[in-house]
DNA sequence: CCCGACCATAAAATCGATATTCTAAGTTTT
DNA sequence: AAAACTTAGAATATCGATTTTATGGTCGGG
């Protein structure tokens, strides 16, 4: 049982201080929790998370280079900010770079890819169908468990460049659909119609049908989470997410 | 003559230690002067180049997460090695991303950024007739050029995304093109008829045949750069590039 | 003679303290 | 009254010293 969670749970490699720090805002940042432009102050974060100020500002770094936060020299650190434009943007990034790395999957993935595909499909099926109720930890569970398939459906391309551009993209992606998981209601027992498609398509190599497949599963879940983001009741913005729009000098 | 010189050269934004570290050491690492696979001892760079501690790990880190650098917990830094599988595979994901984000800056672009290419262009060819011998100088501003002309070519793709991609993967591939440039033949006076017709093409807003053409020259200089790199006369590989592959613990 | 554990050296990671820069409130001047 | 200057406060950036960890050679045992 302990050993079945475990698979399930994101993964935290803290192999130094700095890893530890970046991981750990990492997921403070996609989950919400440091909310969308929210400023970052170095002895606040040392006495939340009880991290070195170095350390931190090291992480606080590698989070710019990834997009998940910004940065002005002699003005500290922000949480990068949302809007539905860049939603919009990070939607259109994924057709174009996640659906590539899809084709190419397809056309040279091995028979360890596929079995990839099966492990990671089955961990999400198994996921979906326990999670009763929607909790930060089984939600937690349910995003890694996602996560992991899709970059199982990709890990047959051969370009480590476009994996890792995916990979990005689809943090991105995640800090606007976990503002969605909460609130949504109930989720169905097993796999989506959509996911078995995307499955079989794939694995039966058609290319150009799981492509679309694919692209289009990409378009609907970003309409959902637009929708729900910036159509419906506006979530707390949060009282300390004033930032200088600012012109720079 | 003096405004006009600067604004060939590469800019290198200082604000900070940190800034100036990471720009300094991108550039040494883009063009050589610090070796692929060569080992980055904090203190040795220190003494080199009379940066902080605090603030060279911070530009490494940096540099780690744009792929010019590797990091090991508790074992260092080093350059990111260059092999002819991953000259490949940056080549194949330029195909994907630079061209979709041609394809895009054809469809939206607005008449500014027509005007920026016919700037970009002419500072490219005022540079290459210029340039009647490569040296070091000569050679970083028309790299510097190249690029901006590169880049002015997709500013019109509103994916802020797509640009970002894409300018990480030219800075991949200027380690590898920086290789062959000095060692090639006097270079032709004014630009290529590869240039001129990309050019024509783009502002034509000849998508599909633009874009085809951006592939070819891609994928051209990419096989120019590799014949040079590794078939020809094998570069010193610096008695420093010991690297373990390890497997890790 | 070979293998494994131990110790000395060197490098990297972390922490705390200092200096610099920015922000904002209060004051003065026009 | 409005604008600009001054000054106190706070936050960031930088540097040096300490702690922790890896490495390579050596000694002792098998």
């Amino acid at each position: 049982m302990k050993s079945a969670r475990a698979a399930v749970l994101p993964p935290e490699p803290a192999g130094s201080q700095v890893e530890a720090a970046y991981w750990r805002l990492r997921q403070e940042i996609i989950c919400g929790n440091l909310a969308p432009s929210a400023k970052l102050r170095i002895d606040l974060l040392r006495q939340s998370y009880g991290f070195g100020a170095s350390a931190l500002r090291e992480a606080l770094s590698r989070l710019v280079s990834d997009g998940l936060a910004e940065a002005e020299a002699q003005r500290g650190y922000w949480v990068a900010p949302i809007s539905r434009e860049e939603l919009n943007d990070i939607t259109m990034a994924r057709q174009s770079v996640e659906v590539e790395a899809l084709r190419q999957a397809i056309r040279f993935g091995t028979l360890e890819w596929e079995s990839g595909i099966v492990a990671a499909s089955h961990s999400l099926e198994r996921v979906e169908t326990s999670m009763v109720k929607p909790t930060p930890e089984t939600v937690a569970g349910w995003e890694h468990a996602n996560r992991q398939f899709h970059m199982a459906l990709i890990a047959g391309c051969p370009s480590r460049w476009l994996l890792r551009f995916t990979a990005s993209l689809y943090d991105q992606w995640q800090r606007y659909r976990h503002r969605t998981v909460l609130r949504r209601a109930i989720p169905r027992r097993g796999l989506s119609a959509d996911h078995k498609e995307l499955i079989r398509l794939t694995l039966a190599r058609e290319a150009d049908a799981a492509c679309a497949a694919l692209s289009r599963h990409i378009e609907d879940t970003a309409r959902k989470a637009e929708a729900a983001i910036f159509e419906s009741i506006p979530i707390k913005a949060g009282p300390n997410s004033a930032r200088r729009k600012s012109g720079k000098a």
